[in-house]
DNA sequence: GTGAAAGCGCTAACAC
DNA sequence: GTGTTAGCGCTTTCAC
C-alpha cells in the first residue's frame, strides 16, 4: 500500500515508525489524510465522522500501534480517567484478608472494560491529610471507599467535592448525603438464622461483630428478627470484633456462662471459623450440638475442615457494582443512595 | 509580607480562592511574587532558590492550598509517575490469597512514600495485547509483575522497553535480562527440611509444588540439598501444584503409596494447610507421627487449629522491595538482577 | 462533517 | 538565582 510513492506531496515518514518514537496524534491524523481534530473523534468515539475518515483513521492508528497518551489526554480534558480504592493502612490485617482480594478483583475487573484505571490508595494515619490532598487535588474522578472506621467521617466530607461510593455503610449517620454498596446484612443475619430454627433449633445463640459498625449491628438485628418470626426466644449474645480472634473467644464466654444452646449464628464467617474450633475443644460437635451458620463464603467458609452453611455475600460483585455506580456518578447519572447487593444461603455441613 | 497593597500593581485576588477555583502554579506564583519557573524549582525540590523566595512559594502554597496539576506535570516532564502492579486475570483464587493482599499492601505503603501511583493492572487474558499496549504506550514508568505462569513470557519480552520486576522469577530462561526479587528458595527449603532432619527424622517426604514454576522446582532442590547433608536417605515425593486442594490430594498419595515417612516438607503452607487435614483423618497424629514444616507465614500457616512450623518469607517486605528495585531501575541506577528477601524459619507445633 | 486555533497547567532549556 | 520562552499531546470551541 502506497508503496509507489510519487515525488510529489504525500508524506512517506508518516507511515514509517521513526525507530523508538512514539507515535501522536498529528502522525496519526497525517497518516490518515486528516485534520487532528477528525482523528480525536474517531478515537474518543465522537458521531459526525464519516465512515471512510473514521476507517482511515483505525487503520493508521493500527498501523503505528498508536496509543493515546493519558496525561495530554487528561490535561485537555479536564479528566483523569483514575479512580482511587482508598484502605486503610493500619490493620495489617485487611490486606491479608481474603475480603479485600476478591472486592479489589471484582473492581479492577469491572474497570478493565473501562478507560478508567484503578489506583489503590493507602490511608496513611500519620497524615491522613495526604490522603486528602491527593483526592481533592484533582487527582483521581472518583474514590471507592473500602474501610468501616473511625476515620470515615473525613471521607463522608469528602463526598461533597467528589464522587465517593462506600463499600458497606460508614458509622456517621447522614444516610442522605452518601452513596453505599452493601448486602442487606439484616436480610443475610435474618436468612442465617432463619434457617436454624427451620431445622429445628429451639435455642439459637449469636456471636456478632463489632457493634460500632454498622455490619454488626444489622446482623445483631437480623437475628432477632429471625427469632421473633420463628416464635422463639432469643438466645445467649456474645460481642466479637468481626476479628479471627474474637470469635473463638466470644464461644468460649458463651460456653463459660453456662447457658444452654443449640444453634449459633455467628455475625462473620472469619470468627465462626475459630468459634466452632472453640466448642470442639469443648466436646461439642457441630452441627449435632450446636448448628452453626455465618456470613461470608470465603477461604473460612469453605475450609477443608469444614463447609459452614452460611450467606454469600458476593464480594467480587460487590467490587464490581460499586464501580458500576461511581461510574455512573462521574457521568452525572442519577443513581441511588443505596444499591444492595445480592447475597445468598449456601449450604454446608455446619447447619 | 505585602500585606499594604497600592492601589497600584499586585493582584489582590491572588491571595482570595474565587471559591471553587482550584489554584494553579502561576497562582501561587504570583501570590508568592515570583515567576513560575521559580514557585517550579520550590514544587520540585530544586536547589538554587533563596530560602526567601522558597519561603515565600511555601507559604503561598499553604494559602492557596495549592496541589499540583498530575496531568499537566506528567505532560511536561514525560514521566507519569504511575506504576503498575500486573497481576493475572483467571486464578479467581489469585486474589482471595493473602499473599496477593500482603504484597500489594508492602508494595502500595513503600510506594505511599513517594511520588509514585500504584495502579492494579488486571492481565486479561482474552486480550493479552491490551495490557501490553497500555504498558507499552508510556502510561507507566515501571511495572511490577505479580504472576507465575505461561504469559510471563510476554512481559519477559516487554522488560526491554520499560522497567520491570518480578516478583519472583519467571519461568523462562534469559536470568541475565530480567530483574527478580524474591527469597531464596532453596534455602527456605533446606532450612525447613534440615529442622526436620534436626529433631530426629529420618524418612522425610515432601510434597512439592508445581514443577512448571521455579519456586516449585527449587524448593524441591532445597529438600533435596537438605536431606543429603544429613546424610539421609530422600523420603517419598508427590507433586502438588501451590493450590489449596493439591496439598490434601498429594497427602492422600504419599499415605496411599504405602511408603512409611516420619516427617514432611511441604511446599507451602496452603498445601501444608489440607495436607496436615488428610494426615489426621488417617489417623496420622502431627508431629507425634509426621512431622511437617512448610513455608510461607500466613493464614494457613497461623490457623488456631495448629500453628505450623514454617519459613516466614516476609511477603509485605517483598513487596516493598521489590518497589524499592523498580525506583532505583526508574531513576537510572544500577541494580542486581536478583535481589534475594531474607526468609526465617518460624517455630510452631507442627515440628 | 471537518479543520484551525486556542489553550489545559506544567517543566525545561536558555538566557540573563 | 531568576525569569522568559517554548512547548508536552491532546480536547475543544468555533467557524466553515
Amino acid at each position: 500500500m502506497v508503496i509507489e510513492v510519487s515525488d510529489s506531496a504525500a508524506a512517506p515518514e508518516a507511515f514509517v515508525l521513526p525507530e523508538g518514537v512514539t507515535p501522536t496524534l498529528d502522525m496519526v491524523a497525517a497518516a490518515a489524510g486528516v485534520s487532528r481534530t477528525t482523528a480525536s473523534r474517531v478515537i474518543n468515539g465522537s458521531s459526525h465522522v464519516t465512515t471512510a475518515a473514521s476507517d482511515a483513521v483505525n487503520a493508521a492508528i493500527d498501523r503505528l500501534h498508536y496509543v493515546p497518551n493519558r496525561a495530554a489526554r487528561n490535561l485537555a480534558s479536564k479528566r483523569t480517567q483514575l479512580i482511587a480504592v482508598v484502605v486503610p493502612e493500619h490493620t495489617s490485617d485487611f490486606f491479608a484478608d481474603p475480603y479485600f482480594g476478591t472486592f479489589i478483583q471484582g473492581a479492577a475487573l469491572r474497570l478493565s472494560s473501562t478507560d478508567y484505571t484503578l489506583t489503590l490508595l493507602v490511608a496513611s494515619e500519620a497524615d491522613p491529610d495526604k490522603t486528602r490532598r491527593f483526592l481533592m487535588g484533582g487527582n483521581v474522578d472518583g474514590a471507592l471507599i473500602l474501610s468501616h472506621h473511625s476515620g470515615d467521617r473525613d471521607y463522608v466530607r469528602l463526598a461533597k467535592s467528589l464522587p465517593v461510593v462506600f463499600a458497606g455503610k460508614p458509622l456517621v449517620g447522614e444516610e442522605e448525603s452518601q452513596y453505599v454498596v452493601d448486602i442487606d446484612n439484616v436480610a443475610a443475619a435474618r436468612e442465617a438464622t432463619a434457617h436454624l430454627a427451620a431445622t429445628g433449633r429451639s435455642t439459637i445463640a449469636t456471636i456478632t461483630g463489632s457493634l460500632e459498625m454498622s455490619a454488626g449491628r444489622e446482623r445483631l438485628e437480623g437475628w432477632h428478627q429471625a427469632i421473633a418470626a420463628a416464635g422463639l426466644e432469643p438466645g445467649p449474645v456474645e460481642e466479637g470484633d468481626f476479628s479471627l480472634e474474637s470469635g473463638g473467644a466470644a464461644a468460649e464466654r458463651l460456653i463459660a456462662s453456662g447457658a444452654p444452646f443449640d444453634a449459633l449464628f455467628v455475625a462473620s464467617a472469619k470468627m465462626a471459623f475459630t468459634a466452632i474450633g472453640a466448642l470442639k475443644r469443648h466436646g461439642l460437635r457441630v452441627p449435632e450440638d450446636v448448628a452453626v451458620t455465618t456470613i461470608d463464603n470465603d477461604f473460612y467458609a469453605r475450609n477443608p475442615d469444614m463447609r459452614l452453611t452460611t450467606v454469600d455475600q458476593h464480594t467480587a460483585l460487590k467490587g464490581a457494582t460499586i464501580v458500576e455506580v461511581l461510574m455512573r456518578l462521574i457521568s452525572g447519572e442519577t443513581v441511588e443512595r443505596m444499591t444492595v447487593v445480592p447475597s445468598e444461603l449456601v449450604l454446608g455441613d455446619s447447619a
